[in-house]
Order: structure tokens, then C-alpha cells, then sequence
DNA sequence: AATAATATTTGCAAAATGCAAATAAAATGA
DNA sequence: TCATTTTATTTGCATTTTGCAAATATTATT
């Protein structure tokens, strides 16, 4: 077989490539960071600002003014915790966890047609290879070390 | 298992971060964009500006850019071709073939260390179903198509 | 020769990035 | 307790990246 890195190159490219159209749902117009995102709130238990930043690997800075713009979209809220005035928790508004619903439903829809090119043992196989992966890279100590 | 989406998610970002740390090899530094250029430019037999912007997904005008960016920093190469002069051949100098070739080992540097947390089967596995997934995607009609 | 098509570059304005510094609030310690 | 340090988040600013529209350069077509 060809080398690892080459195998993970066009992977991650066209899977990139799919994340991109993925984005205007909902009549809202996200970037693939946005996503990003709001995927990440929707995981967490009431993260806050610092948290999501590190797991999504972004600059604090450069994640503050993202939130700023996903809240003035209405799609994310920014709370204050009062024991700890400080932190910022971060979850979705209603119109911010359809938005991310709507997105996730089309990668899988967009995903199946991927997988329509397979069989059912196939598919299951990369599945489980991919978990099998995410697991080695968690493990790992050069990447992902911030991470749930 | 939790579904597709989710996993891919994740294993973007991952390799992803992966790739953040990757690009800083031989002195120069180069952005995640940067470094796919220089990979497709090495892989590719006299690709002009058009055909590696339509690979990797990118518009023209800001790969036009990144080209210039490259060839000022001496990766790059650009020739008029003398038959049509309207295109223009992309290739990588000594330097770039040096530093595209170092960023691969570091890469599968990365990625072994990462491997080195499964066992020899998983590994095999995980690297066929990644293939299997490649050819699935470079099938798919919702992505990918312009690709070799 | 005039027009259309193709390949690439520039003009611009918007968005994203990240460092340094500012602000806000809590924790620590003399 | 009050000064200092630490932690969380935001702003200032300068750079880089992005992408649409338009310009340029060159070849193909009519």
C-alpha cells in the first residue's frame, strides 16, 4: 500500500470537501469553523469559552470573536456563571441546535451516498477502523491532546 | 457505535491538528494550505495553476495568490508552457522538493507514533479501510469530483 | 479580423488569524 | 485585609486569507 501520510492527505481533503457544502442550512450561511462550533457545544455539558477553543485546537482569540458572531446570529448563548463570574458557558439557542441538527443530518445523508459505493461488511469495517483510529490519536502525545 | 458523522468529525480535526504542528520543516513555515499545495504539485506530472486549484477545491484566485506566495519563498516553480502561453506549468524547486519530502516524514512520524497504540492487524486494517474509503469518496457524486 | 473561449492575475472589500495588551473577577498570601 | 498573582475573556492592531468581479493575456472559432 501507499504511505500512511498519502492515505490521510486525500482522506482528509475530500471529507473537507463534503464539510463544505455542508454549512448553509437553515438559511444561515456557516463557515466550516462555525460548524465546527456549534458541534462542539452541542456535544459538551455546558462548556465554556475556553474549553470548546482548546478541544477545537483555535487561538482564544480568534474563538471569542466567533462566538461573538454565532450569538449575534442567534445561534449560540453566551452565559455568565454566577459562583464564578469569570466563566462564560457556552450552549445553543433553539435556533442554533436545529442549525446543528440540520447539518448533521446532511453529513450523514451526504456520508450514506459515500458508503451507497460499498458493501455493509465494508462499511462496517471503516467504521470501526475510524474509531479504532480516533482512539490511537487520543492516546497520542503529538496531537489531541485537549480532548474529551 | 455512535454515528457517522460524529466519527469523522473528530478524525478530521485530529489529523488536522496533526497537520497544524507538521509544517514548520527545513525553516520555512508553512501554512496547513501551503503544505497541501506543495503535496499535490510534487504528486502530479506538470500540473498547471488551474488543475491543482480544481483538486484541491480551491478558488482560483487565492491559489493564484498562494502560488505567488510560494514562488517568492523559492518552493515553487512557474512556467509559461512555450505551445499555449496561456498556462502556466507548477513544479517544486530543490528547496521545495526538500521541504515536501520532510514534511512526509514528519507526518508518517506522527502517524507511526500514533499507530504504535493499535496492533500490526488494526493497523493493516485501518490503513485498507481508509483506502477503501478514498475509492468510495472519489466515486461520490456530493464531493471530490475533481480529483485524479 | 472580430468574437468567443480559456488561463491566469489584479482590485477590492470582507473575514479570519494571532500576538500583545487590557479588562474583569477570583484566589493567594503576607 | 489588602496587595499580588492567577485565570477567563475580550479588545487593539496588523497581517493573512478569502472570493467575487473585472482585467489581462493568449488561443480557438467563425
Amino acid at each position: 500500500m501507499e504511505n500512511p501520510r498519502e492515505l490521510f492527505q486525500i482522506m482528509t481533503r475530500r471529507f473537507g470537501m463534503l464539510n463544505k457544502n455542508c454549512c448553509s442550512s437553515g438559511g444561515n450561511d456557516l463557515s466550516l469553523v462555525q460548524s465546527h462550533i456549534l458541534y462542539e457545544i452541542d456535544r459538551l455539558d455546558q462548556p465554556n469559552v475556553q474549553q470548546v477553543a482548546d478541544i477545537l485546537g483555535m487561538d482564544i482569540t480568534t474563538f471569542s470573536r466567533q462566538i461573538q458572531t454565532l450569538v449575534k446570529m442567534n445561534l449560540v448563548k453566551k452565559s455568565q456563571l454566577p459562583e464564578d463570574r469569570r466563566i462564560h458557558i457556552l450552549s445553543l439557542t433553539t435556533e442554533g441546535k436545529y442549525t446543528a441538527a440540520a447539518i448533521d443530518a446532511e453529513m450523514n445523508q451526504y456520508l450514506e451516498e459515500v458508503f451507497s459505493h460499498m458493501n455493509e461488511f465494508e462499511k462496517e469495517t471503516v467504521l470501526r477502523s475510524i474509531n479504532l483510529l480516533n482512539n490511537a490519536m487520543a492516546k497520542s502525545t503529538v496531537c489531541c491532546k485537549p480532548l474529551i
